[in-house]
DNA sequence: ACCTGAACACCGTTCAAGT
DNA sequence: ACCTGAACACCGTTCAAGT
């Protein structure tokens, strides 16, 4: 009786966390099923309830996750960037480029109303998002932005880019456009100088 | 015997749209039962399946209407302005007004690539979004646009206002900024003469 | 043509019980 | 503390049968 998985499971939250994201990822969070990824990883369905006691829960911390990776992508996206111009083109390229490829991710991140301020989901998405805010900070440093609140503009270039996305997965934009709208999106905001 | 309601119901297939878009309305798409749907209008839980033979051709009949709605509105704001600029104005009022107050309908608007070209949500999507489209065609012809193709810029306009009302339906954008962040949206666009 | 009723496999959730 | 196993009420889907 060597302790081979003797009772429990290594680290179940990770590996519960990683299976919901890869059904997410391939069929969507319609078909995330707690029993199914609890069977898969070898354990009671009961037991991933330990860690996530709804199913909404489960669907919070992989939204969590998924901001948090979207805001490394767009860090890196602007610390690889020269200027305030390119890193206007490299967020919105690396902003699309994540929302598109993981298009059932972003669902669950933007799904409901993450409750008020202060709640983990809406946290992690302020702070993902803050980098996009960096951007035009520095655009306000460099020329004349037409609004004095860097997050106002902001915001209208978060939304031209989450609109985006969602009308290439749902198809209304084909995907061989995306480049180009990109680009006309871009060129909508304020110039360098 | 007299033949009050007999044997089957009067219009089924429109008592199970109008139940549907109220459950998805109070309660989400996720929310919707074929099986509740039906015991509330009073069949058994097969009937509705003579018209929607699955969960999905539910849904997809619930977006066709949805985006009917939508480009019912979207008129309805471009004929009661008077120019150009005004329909801007207007009609991105219009959108984001019906994407926050019908928040679950557009989840399932926008749910899922709706297959290709030549299918009915696509095609209905297409047509809801014409509008917008004939107003860049207008300000072509009274302005200079940026871009030759009003189809460009009216995607780029379309993509924001999605994206504004879906940060907005998440929380990540306070209700009552939901004018001003509007405003500064459409401020963003090329001007009248 | 339209609807019923039973059946099947699945699901989320709860909970007493085990180690 | 962590997990099991049985139970409950629900679900989508299928299908033979009724009128």
């Amino acid at each position: 009786m060597s302790a081979a998985r003797p009772y429990h499971h290594g680290n179940l939250r990770r590996a519960v966390l990683d299976q919901a994201a890869a059904v997410v990822h391939d069929r969507g969070a319609s078909e995330l099923s707690l029993r199914e990824i609890a069977a898969t990883i070898g354990v009671t369905h009961a037991a991933p309830r330990r860690y996530f006691p709804g199913r909404q829960d489960l669907l919070e911390a992989l939204a969590v996750e998924g901001f948090a990776r979207l805001g490394v992508r767009l860090r890196e996206a602007i610390a690889a960037s020269p200027d305030y111009t390119e890193q206007l083109r490299s967020v919105a390229r690396s902003y699309v480029e994540f929302t598109t490829t993981e298009a059932n991710l972003v669902e669950v991140m933007f799904a409901h109303k993450h409750g008020a301020e202060g709640h983990s989901v809406a946290d992690s998405a302020t702070a993902a998002f803050s980098p996009i805010v960096q951007v035009f900070r520095l655009g306000q440093a460099q020329s004349r932005l037409p609004h004095h609140d860097p997050e106002r503009i902001a915001v209208v270039f978060l939304a031209t880019l989450q609109g985006l996305a969602g009308l290439v997965n749902c198809g209304v934009v084909p995907a061989g456009h995306v480049d180009d709208v990109v680009a006309d999106a871009v060129a909508q905001f304020p110039d360098g100088p």
